[in-house]
DNA sequence: AGGCTAATTGCAACAATGTTGCGTTTAGCA
DNA sequence: TGCTAAACGCAACATTGTTGCAATTAGCCT
């Protein structure tokens, strides 16, 4: 029924609704699933696996880092959880703008990356987080696709 | 006179732009410098510091990997490359739009980070990758700055 | 051109992060 | 209350990133 690739994330997520979805799609709800679940739920900032790991060692809660490396990515996989970045490598710079404004295609497919400018997207940016109370010094964004030549080849002209 | 932290970053920069900029600087123009922009400069995705030193190793080029990770330290400092991701950690999802777009705010002070929703900025942000030939499937946004409450503790109300 | 010196690099040792294969445990179910 | 596939723990290993210090070198000054 709850098609994966096309459902949102989860609306602020208690952990029961997420055990609910790890029910739903024929997964265990162990112990230490429901630990991570706590541990992302209790951080206020992203965590790494081995953030996980420690904040709950020190609860008394001993979890193999492997297996938090499992059940993170299984999170990523049924979007209860993100890995907040993308790649992690190096780009030169492309066409500037501002400075503090960086925006990226990234295909999917060939792996090209291309930087590109839009001064009305970077003001509607700000201004929307504004309206979150949020002032803003620095957009990073990452769009990934498809270019125009990996499209063409899968979808013809 | 050139301002770094106002200065956009370089325009489809040749090698020889990153050389004047080092050398406005102050810095010294070494031959690892030199192999580690021209490595960047033929690399068509992003690239990890091991990715530079097997790149140039092929061209029988050997720099040590520490003077790799120090050299792309100070490109970045410089705006000569960008890191092309920004925490590395997990979080949780907030409230959830469309599958596929995903928009946060990261205080850069406290941490704290918040995704947000924004229709019309995801069309927006498609439209201008469709003008580039791009097809956009996936949005990953990052906006860095103050959260309100850091920012009132800083420039009061 | 040759020497001086602060900046930069190389090296060694180490720390942190991430992966794989396989034996053991356990959640969910009959 | 057992059965079994799924999930976990462990060991061993691979990759990635860091630190302190000795050796080298780019840029400058004779
Ligand atoms: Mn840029
Ligand atoms: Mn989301
Ligand atoms: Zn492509
Ligand atoms: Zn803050």
């Amino acid at each position: 029924m709850l098609r994966l690739a096309l459902r949102p994330c989860i609306i602020s997520s208690v952990v029961q609704d997420s055990i609910r979805i790890l029910q739903a799609q024929g997964y265990k709800v162990t112990k230490p699933r429901r630990q991570v679940l706590e541990a992302l739920e209790g951080a206020q900032k992203p965590v790494s696996p081995y953030d996980v790991q420690s904040t709950l060692r020190k609860q008394g809660k001993y979890l193999n880092h492997v297996t938090i490396y499992r059940i993170l990515d299984l999170f990523c996989r049924l979007n209860l959880a993100h890995k907040v970045l993308s790649s992690g490598g190096f780009v030169k710079c492309g066409l500037g703008n501002e400075a503090g404004c960086h925006r990226f295609m990234v295909c999917r497919c060939c792996g090209v990356l291309r930087e590109f400018v839009d001064e009305e997207l970077c003001k509607k940016e700000s201004k929307s987080a504004v309206n979150l109370g949020f002032h803003t010094e620095y957009h990073l964004s990452e769009s990934s696709g498809l270019c125009s030549e990996c499209y063409r080849k899968r979808f013809g002209e």
